[in-house]
DNA sequence: CGCGAAATTGAGAGCAATCAAATGTCGTGG
DNA sequence: CCACGACATTTGATTGCTCTCAATTTCGCG
């Protein structure tokens, strides 16, 4: 492999990406081609609002947070793109500008392939195009579920889902928190007061431990999963 | 137009679904050929939990509710199908049952495509697979904001949101409402008696009528839509 | 008309938001 | 290296929204 590489960094968005797996080697090689990469320093703004919206944009390593400004000026987390996520999906195929915000919340490389260059790949690679639908329909599955679990679950139960996702993510079951708490509630839905509150509470049923401000060390993830 | 007619629904999903639009006459009748139709009395049960999911539905009249089972064995809502919408996002490319249940709520008229068909028309047709991934990306988009609002918003707004939808999607201000207040609570993730309420407290603020028990009147859009 | 389901209304309890104040953390500059 | 300021976090007290439980009332349908 990496018989065409000269980037370190488009190779792995090939590699990471969910829709650019299984693909032949040609298409993969094609790809890489296309990849333009960028490194961000955390706290950098990948995009802004306002900005055109004609790049799909891959979370090669590291994390960059997503929001939209409320009316009343306050953020409204959207989501976190993590390594392998990656990000544009409406604005990919229409002209619009972009709505939201994506800052590195790290130091953070990202690649991104113009859509003008995507959208022939799709129409030349159906592999592509399939994987793309597929990649798609999952996000639709986990959105659905945290739209369920939103609307039925507590603070304290979606805080604990928070928590165990984060540690897979990690792959790690003690981690640094990678947002602030301001974050953390932002995207849950709630407030810094109630997260920290919940996360004491966590800690006094002996589900994490809080080894200082930003370490949380996960003792039971199955009672992690079980918060109702 | 029509000139391949044999199938009056058939025709009416290829026209009204937004994947299908923008194709050439040419893949036009080839979907038409290959959509089944079917008619589903109200209460019927148009897929179940643990049915195969291998084809994609469409409801060309009609409505329908998507739900999940809870562990307690309540009733989820994921979602409500509207003419021209459809269902199958996840499934569609996988080789899983059905998690969930989709129940007609009126007379409703549905289409399907089975999987295997479905997957040749995506190789064959470019023009439909940009199309399946903006029809996704796009319900992506509103997935994102129906979280971000469950997370952000009390249930009056949703309320508010949830009747302007309605009203904006049968084209008319006076409408009969189309779920029991039972599912709308569990649709907007709450209970009946507080649907109860707040449609009361609308109807105080004069910004909706209660015609009758299932009559809605919308008076103030504007006011609807500024509701927190 | 009468049954059963759905919807309304009322009372009470609980969770989380808000407001307020104290403490902790981190980066900067002296 | 320490002092300072800005910001993040914690903790406490209170308020308010929504759920739950319970009792009617209304509606839909045979």
């Amino acid at each position: 492999m990496a018989h065409l590489a000269h980037n370190h960094t488009a190779e792995d968005c090939v590699e990471l990406v969910t829709i650019f797996q299984s693909l032949s080697e040609e298409d993969t090689s094609t790809v890489a081609s296309l990849v333009s990469d960028k490194h961000y320093e955390s706290g950098e703004y990948i995009y802004q609002a306002g900005d055109p919206a004609d790049a799909l944009t891959i979370v090669a390593h590291g994390q960059a947070k997503v929001f939209q400004l409320a009316s009343n000026g306050k953020e409204q987390m959207l989501r976190i793109l993590q390594t392998g996520d990656f990000d544009g999906e409406a604005a990919l195929f229409s002209n619009e500008d972009r709505g939201s915000f994506a800052q590195a919340l790290m130091d953070t490389d990202v690649c991104q392939i113009k859509r003008s260059d995507f959208q022939k790949l799709m129409k030349s690679s159906p592999e592509l195009a399939v994987n793309m639908v597929n990649a798609f329909g999952q996000r639709i599955v986990q959105l659905e579920q945290q739209t369920t679990e939103a609307a039925t679950s507590s603070v304290e139960s979606r805080l604990a889902s928070y928590l165990l996702e984060t540690g897979a993510g990690l792959k790690q079951d003690e981690f640094e928190l990678p947002l602030k708490k301001k974050d953390i509630a932002t995207y849950l839905g709630t407030t810094p007061e109630t997260i920290s509150r919940k996360l004491s509470s966590l800690a006094k049923d002996e589900l994490i431990e809080k080894k200082s401000n930003t370490l949380i060390k996960i003792l039971d993830a199955d009672g992690l999963a079980m918060v109702e």
